[in-house]
DNA sequence: ATGGCGTACCTAGAGTCTCTAGGTAGGTCG
DNA sequence: CGACCTACCTAGAGACTCTAGGTACGCCAT
């Protein structure tokens, strides 16, 4: 419990899972949504392209962290997944903040920036 | 060559790459003083196993990243194989903190931190 | 009416990286 | 003698990311 590492099993690893924890920690959205709004909210600087972000929104839903309902769109629009965090998740999320930011210090200090 | 995006084949992927780049950086060092010393700079934060270190720096070795050599030690001490930066891995860690901090910030907007 | 683009979901397979769990070989210390 | 340290190494499993598609529908311009 007391262990203040990160480069084990962590970061670097599920760091694209962590970034959707993020953004569904402010609030619900669907898969493709998730896409455009990380390309948004980080002006381009990650865009990660639908075969990550599906395969990793079942795999945070099968961990327990993410639970995903179909909400049917009127008239013929596609159906739309939406995702929200699990209590599992909000603690996940806080961890992993916890850890991205002891990754962020360690990894400056090792880059001098 | 205008491409500012991280979040493709770059960060999260090679990062532990980066992250010896950066010590290599300082000084050419050896593998076993690297573990030692990615421990030591971070304190304790990032802490790689051997494992992951060596094929790491073959990995470097082989893109032409880094360059090693053998050095005999006095005594029966074990042999050391020394790297350095090759120009390429110059400009590989150059382009690297480029996607560091980049991939920093995009990270942060999302995460709120 | 046809091709292109947008919404929204999905998958298989290849490639890559990380970690576990060892192994080699010698040295020191109690 | 056993434990631990320096240094290197590997095979194999597991996990993640990306490419390159596919499905299905709607809209719009030519």
């Amino acid at each position: 419990m007391s262990e203040q590492q990160v480069g084990g099993p962590q970061l670097s690893r599920g760091e694209f899972g962590l970034l959707i924890l993020g953004l569904l920690g402010r609030r619900e959205m669907y898969g493709y949504e998730i896409v455009a709004e990380l390309r948004r909210s980080t002006e381009g600087a990650i865009d990660l392209p639908e075969g990550t972000v599906y395969p990793a929104l079942r795999r945070l839903e099968r961990d327990g962290l993410i639970g995903g309902h179909w909400v049917e769109m009127a008239g013929n629009a596609p159906r739309r997944r939406y995702y929200r965090l699990t209590q599992q998740g909000e603690k996940a999320l806080a961890a992993g903040r916890e850890d991205w930011l002891r990754f962020k210090s360690a990894a400056d200090a090792v880059l001098g920036s």
